[in-house]
DNA sequence: GTTTTTGCAAACCATTTGCAGGGTC
DNA sequence: GACCCTGCAAATGGTTTGCAAAAAC
């Protein structure tokens, strides 16, 4: 549930895990620390283009599954239909996300475990997976004025 | 958390909702009746073509957005990065997936409304909707074979 | 008759792939 | 030096759009 500055983590694990540390995946690193909250592809490269460092758009998606692939990323799925990721820990499970903002918590199982179980017995699936994403407003958003 | 027939529901809600009972619209609602668990709108063109039903491609990608802003249809992203749809109540509910069969099953809040206020108190967030997906193996695949 | 829908094809957008040159270990 | 990775441009796959003809109300 915190939100930490994951740059200098994600180039650390892109090397530890035996893969070269390349400019091009530095510089998506770079540009993934920069944001804060969930990014597209797309955002992504057009942070690049903007900061004029020379990536390919291939490089960025080869990058994006990479670092997805070594957890450090994960893919969510906005309810827009967009796919999104955000930088989070290895073993953190469900996302916050802030529909004004973008800005991205998050949180551990809080019992959902149970309520996973609890529809197990309810439909006679046997559930190996879930997905939980949560959207509404963060702190400061709530704040700022009621809108 | 049932599977119920829904062609003659889908064509209805269309006709009741202002809209036009047309003959794409009517093909498109019996094949989604005709499929059972979630499919693609690739698959419901493959299945068009199959039956030799003249539609368009456009009509279906139209038809399916239309059925989802009624609500009798539900957009899911299967764990692949598909987009799926399930024909399911305007209500407020959760799916789960065989991820063998791609059968359905719909299941209410369970307590997540309790997990959900717990995460909201934790992060600060102010949560107003959430999305939940689960993933597993239905009752009838379960039974079948170890595997 | 008016308005909505359709089908088609072209347009679009996001993502992937093949490949030759360049960088990293 | 070997192998991994990059950038490019072309290929792909899914979804949308413009438009004139056709259907629904």
């Amino acid at each position: 549930m915190t939100m930490l500055p994951h740059q200098i983590t994600l180039a650390n694990d892109l090397a530890t895990a035996g893969h070269r540390l390349t400019a091009a995946r530095r510089r998506v690193a770079d540009l993934i620390g920069a944001r804060d909250g969930h990014f597209t592809a797309a955002e992504l490269l057009a942070d690049a283009r903007a900061r004029r460092l020379k990536i390919g758009r291939a490089s960025v998606f080869r990058t994006l599954d990479l670092l997805t692939e070594l957890n450090v990323l994960e893919r969510v799925d906005l309810p827009t239909g967009e796919h999104a990721y955000v930088a989070c820990r290895p073993a953190h499970h469900h996302h916050v996300i802030c529909r004004v903002c973008g800005q991205v918590a998050e949180v551990d199982d809080a019992g959902l475990d149970d309520v996973a179980a609890e529809m197990e017995r309810r439909t006679g699936f046997e559930i190996d997976t879930h997905r939980l994403e949560l959207y509404g407003r963060c702190p400061a958003c709530r704040t700022e004025r009621a809108r």
